[in-house]
RNA sequence: GCGGCCGUAGUCUAGUUUGGUUAGGACAUCAGCCUGCCACGCUGACGACCCGGGUUCAAAUCCCGGCGGCCGCACCA
């Protein structure tokens, strides 16, 4: 496409939003002095503003009202970290690269198309051995027929070395989620041992994406929410559930996605665990909350889709998830939130690869009390026999299994603890009686995880209005950035004095205010209608005799007027929406 | 990563084909005047050829490389 033709076509939101967002100060490229850097952006004033005040709501819908824990964990962690996650296996391409037309694919990709092996055959194959059988089966080019190279791994962690001389490996977590496996046993004390509980993180995730694009939709850093709930998978109870049950939610199930069907099917989140179509009851619930979220941030319900994943398309470490997806103008579906069901993966990896015994403990309701069979070593006979290898034997003893000793001895007359031979006089098996006051489990997980400059954008391009001929951020108004203007009518007759004073008042209230003098009464309102702010509050002749001032909505341009010293009651509650624009003042004929 | 197109003030752009004067305009911003409620007007100011190399007497313009953007392919666990 040449420039003119370009230029024959529409700008289309995503282009109106990135201008104005430049233009404006809410994001923009980083680095553009150096050429900018590709997959990495700059929230700017109004841009930083908006987006603490999306994860501020986050955190007034999920966090508060259900007690969940907040934490802030490092966003670089050692290599282990992320070898017992399965990250340092997963989060990798195998790439080949056709020596004659430069193209690249994915080895394993080639692999199931071409020589019809499976997703688990390629996965325990090495880079080496993936490369082998792409020449043992001399397989070409797929698009041109050409004969393919050396193949490389990509991984798309971002990798480092931890301390200037140690060649420890550390990576920038891709997830927040791992942040908080691997404190769950802190943080299970501070719930004072009790499941369910909820943790989230809101902080930089990095993932170096081979080709970023779409502006803030795909970063190589970004902010991520990772909540991570655990529960008890005996008790998948969710007792919050009555809440939301009746919400609808719009899913395109995974059987009907093979199908072909792209219509999604809605159901009650009742109905939908019902029918076995969401697997937990937690997930359904989070799912519901997350469709509500995101209606708060000003998308409608039909703009909204929660897609099922394939069972190809999951992540290693989950058995269902839903994307959550957003229907936006320039990409259509776009995933703004992911749903999945870890279930214990990554608590026992992290046990299996620390040794740290990471269970949850829960008491049985009654005191269960049983007699076990138990094998007990007679000392004075092991010590004579196995002298300064006695403890060892006994310690391998304690540990056997009563009955397997016992059939052993019958079949065979000794046992093999490990190399060392014992025989029935060295021990004898006596029943004892136990008390078992609760038993050991790994919690399972249910993760929802939202991406914040999504959010940030998916905000922004459902505020974006026009309302005759100039652009308004028709944002709700507890987001937005600045919350209101204050004008004097015309720069004179100590109007600006009078604007100051009540400036000054409404800062020490605790509101974003703009002050703004220059130009026209008219050209202000239009700066604050294309930033959103949802208040105009000005200043005229009429507040130098009485008081009074006037307020202006930003959607309808409707105006009443108020006296100044009601306004911190009246705007305190109008942006925790206790009172609606009509309710600050007497109503303008206009 | 590959291929195609592209890169000029804060933003949008003219100029690039055919190298040549002080790189032009609009909007925005700032200052002053004006201004009694929706981007008013007047005057002025600030402000740009993505980076590096090459060709040439001379490069925004031509060539090479890099970086960045858009589209398509691939990728987005």
């Amino acid at each position: 496409m040449n420039r003119s033709e370009q230029r024959m076509q529409a700008q289309d939101k995503f282009e109106k939003i990135s201008e104005l967002a430049k233009r404006r100060g809410f994001f923009w490229p980083s680095c553009e002095i150096y050429g900018g850097v590709s997959g990495f952006m700059t929230f700017g004033p109004l841009g930083s503003v908006l987006k603490r005040k999306i994860e501020d709501k986050f955190r007034g819908f999920f966090i508060r009202p259900f007690g969940l824990y907040e934490i802030e964990s490092s966003v670089i962690m050692p290599g282990k970290v992320f070898e017992a996650s399965g990250h340092v296996n997963h989060f990798k391409e195998p790439m080949i690269e056709c020596s004659k037309c430069k193209r690249r694919f994915r080895v394993d990709h080639v692999l199931q198309e071409f020589a019809g092996m499976s997703d688990t055959e390629t996965e325990k194959l090495s880079l080496q051995e993936l490369a082998n059988e792409i020449n043992k089966r001399n397989i070409k080019c797929p698009e041109c027929g050409g004969d393919f190279g050396e193949s490389k791994q990509f991984l798309t962690m971002f990798t480092t070395t931890i301390g200037p001389y140690s060649g420890a490996v550390g990576y920038g977590r891709p997830e927040a989620a791992q942040g908080i496996f691997v404190e769950f046993k802190r943080l299970y004390e501070c719930a004072r041992g009790k499941l369910p509980f909820g943790v989230v993180q809101i902080g930089h995730a990095l993932r170096n994406e081979i080709s970023p694009r779409q502006g803030p939709i795909r970063l190589r850093e970004f902010t991520i929410i990772d909540i991570e709930f655990f529960f008890d998978p005996e008790d998948p109870r969710c007792p919050l559930l009555k809440d939301v049950e009746n919400e609808s939610l719009r899913l395109i199930l995974a059987e009907n996605k093979l199908k072909g069907i792209k219509e999604p099917v809605e159901v009650t989140v009742k109905e939908a665990l019902n029918k076995g179509l969401i697997k937990a009851e937690w997930q359904a619930f989070f799912m519901a909350l997350s469709k509500h979220f995101l209606m708060k941030l000003g998308v409608p319900e039909d703009k909204q889709r929660f897609i099922e994943k394939l069972d190809w398309e999951r992540a290693h470490y989950s058995v269902q998830g839903f994307d959550q997806e957003i229907f936006l103008e320039r990409w259509g579906w776009v995933e703004v939130s992911g749903h999945n069901y870890r279930t214990n993966y990554d608590l026992k990896q992290h046990m299996e690869f620390s040794g740290v015994d990471m269970r949850a403990f829960k008491e049985h309701e009654k005191l269960v009390e049983r007699e076990e069979a138990v094998v007990s070593p007679i000392l004075s006979k092991i010590g004579p026999a196995f002298k300064d290898t006695a403890s060892e034997v006994v310690r391998l003893i304690s540990n056997a299994n009563p009955k397997v000793v016992k059939t052993r001895f019958k079949k065979q007359g000794f046992y093999m603890a490990g190399r060392f031979k014992v025989l029935p006089e060295h021990v004898e098996i006596i029943r004892k009686e136990v008390e078992e006051r609760g038993k050991h489990f790994i919690p399972h997980v249910i993760e929802p995880s939202f991406g914040s400059d999504r959010m940030v954008y998916i905000a922004l391009e459902y505020a974006y209005k026009m309302k005759e001929d100039r652009v308004v951020l028709s944002f709700p108004r507890e987001l937005a950035p600045i919350e209101m203007g204050v004008f004097p009518l015309v720069s004179k007759d100590g109007l600006p004095e009078k604007t100051k004073q009540v400036y000054e008042m409404l800062i020490d209230e605790g509101f974003n205010v703009d002050y703004d003098e220059s130009g026209s009464i008219g050209r202000r309102y239009a700066r604050a209608d294309e930033v959103g702010t949802p208040l105009g509050i000005t200043i005229d002749y009429q507040t130098l005799k009485d008081d009074t001032v006037t307020i202006r909505d930003r959607d309808t341009w409707k105006q009443v007027r108020s006296k100044i010293k009601g306004l911190p009651r009246l705007l305190h509650a109008f942006f925790r929406y206790k009172v609606e624009f009509r309710d600050l003042g007497q109503l303008i004929k206009s």
